[in-house]
DNA sequence: TTGTAAGCGTTATCAG
DNA sequence: CTGATAACGCTTACAA
């Protein structure tokens, strides 16, 4: 069985069906005034009669607009699609759900090592602009983009510079409600497992809120670096290792990373040490992974749902020359099992 | 301070620069075997010095293809992005990097309720094809995509209907392994938590590779059905707690999903009943989340590179109107610590 | 309010 | 091997 493919039916089948020209038909679907709503009905009629649909690439090659958003995602070299952190799919959900919302197409892409690195989607006309999201830590990837700076129009979450266009959740805010969470419950000896590594800004962000907060609170801030090179849940796994063999006491611990707090609470629960019983965790993203653990991980939540959003109206602007004002997304504390002293 | 827009080079330019005709412009850059070797290098060497890209959108018009495959994932009617089975978007993912491969572009959009449902992607001529994934469960969004299927070329992951171009797990594989692996760690009782339900095909194929392998091993296949229209993980509790109450005995679970298969854990858990101890416990797509529960969940893990593989080279084919033959992704059995009784 | 015609930037046919 | 030239299917002055 062969399948009858369509036939294609351009503007001018319209046209010859609904009795005016070809220019005529282009103004009536596209909503021009100076069309009359007799005219206006006839064509709209026709057009829904013989299935028309405009060929968007001549739209596009005719006005030089393409109403698409390029959208890449830097993962690590060679990184499996199912260690892709959790909260850059839902920022990518995010994002297509808000330039649908605008009416706007978008264009994904994976890139990771130098073959796939490509950022000519401006040159090539196949998009308007472009966000960039995705880790930190490939460093390459956000170098061949920062070097593209002058060529693109684009806006990005999670990279390592400064000096671009860029949304990022309230990092600092987050540290502190967090800290203070945790001294609410009582816990006084909290302890943070971060990076003060400069390429890694949302977490040292996310180490000044804490610090802050234990500082107005009369306590000592304490800072535990994770080991660079490790996947996030082994760094979480050692650090908790390393500070109970060091000796020094600690009631909880605020984790900069979910899986870093996984990885702390998996280590805690291997020496029987309980959860939140004996030490009380904290982490940062709300990944779904955590409400699963024992106990289910309190965490920060930013809200993506804004974060693409703003990515997308921020990238909107800058392709129309303006100039956008909002960069962070306010978080919130989501308290679950791991923080809650039972009493 | 006013960004520099990049001035528009076209291949007129280029030919001026090296000195040939436009069309020989064209003919250089895409490879023509009639142009010389001199005129191919004069002319690459120009489009370098210029930094010429061409326009895709005068390319797709004038040849007619667009290189791009739209990608629809189905998600439920106002589900939160968090919530989108990770799978699905790591399917997504692999998608990406085969379409990549293969030169593609990829169109992604999130679809729901009636207002975001949209097929013509071939009508526009901005896709070559479609290929449709997400939750079995949003019937309207596959009967929206079913009704079209003479309209558009696709194939799809996840869909209720058997008479489409699909691409599925092979379930029922994957419910052999998941049993036999728990009869040989000895246990006997083993139930299946899933769903019959029509319009959950793998599910039901998921519980027929365990019947029958029950059978063959001279055991009893014991299926507890799910309730409709929870969360999984609510299923996999309520289905946990209403099979303790009935008093039945049972020392091991099957779960057709690992969020079923986590929801149940968590009720073992709350009710003093050690996994994998007591009880062993078996999913089914091996999601990150099941790595950080306690104990870690012993799954089945379809080969999804492979599958976003597959999903693109069928639809590839059926683009050039051939045939597939591969439709089954194969499965592994992936141990982790809730189904290994210590020996 | 509508029609005519130019042109967006390519590829492909046809000569030479 | 290379150069004219005609589309591809639209939008948008410019005319009427």
């Amino acid at each position: 069985v062969v399948t009858a493919r369509k036939v294609r039916v351009t503007s001018f089948d319209v046209a010859a069906l609904a009795g005016v020209s070809q220019s005529t038909v282009s103004r009536a679907l596209s909503g021009d005034t100076s069309i009359s709503e007799a005219t206006r009905r006839r064509v709209a009629e026709a057009a829904r009669q013989l299935d028309y649909f405009g060929n968007e690439n001549a739209i596009r090659l005719r006005t030089g607009r393409t109403n698409t958003l390029a959208v890449v995602v830097i993962i690590r070299e060679e990184e499996d699609k199912r260690d892709v952190n959790p909260f850059h799919y839902s920022l990518l959900g995010a994002i297509c759900a808000a330039a649908s919302a605008r009416r706007y197409e978008v264009l994904v892409s994976f890139q990771s090592g130098r073959e796939t690195l490509f950022a000519h989607y401006q040159d090539q006309r196949k998009a308007d602009g472009l966000i960039v999201i995705g880790t930190t830590e490939n460093r390459t990837a956000w170098d061949y983009f920062h070097a593209q700076n002058d060529n693109i129009t684009w806006v990005c979450w999670g990279s390592p510079f400064d000096d671009l266009e860029w949304v990022r959740s309230d990092n600092h805010q987050g540290g502190v409600i967090a800290t203070e969470h945790l001294v609410a419950q009582g816990y006084r000896r909290i302890l943070c497992l971060a990076s003060l590594d400069p390429q890694q800004t949302q977490f040292a962000e996310r180490y000044e809120g804490y610090a802050q907060t234990m500082r107005d609170a009369g306590l000592e801030p304490r800072l535990f670096e994770i080991e660079d090179g490790l996947p996030r849940e082994e760094q979480g796994r050692s650090a908790v290792a390393r500070v109970l063999e060091s000796g020094d006491g600690f009631d909880a611990v605020f984790a900069v990373s979910d899986l870093i707090a996984l990885g702390a609470m998996a280590e805690l629960h291997d020496r029987g040490i309980a959860v939140p019983g004996d030490i009380g965790v904290v982490g940062f993203d709300a990944l779904r992974s955590g409400a699963y653990s024992i106990p289910p991980l309190t965490s920060i939540e930013p809200d993506f749902d804004l974060a693409g959003k703003m990515l997308v109206e921020n990238l909107l602007m800058a392709i129309d020359d303006k100039h956008s004002e909002s960069h962070r997304v306010p978080v919130r504390l989501l308290v679950r099992g791991s923080s809650v002293r039972r009493g």
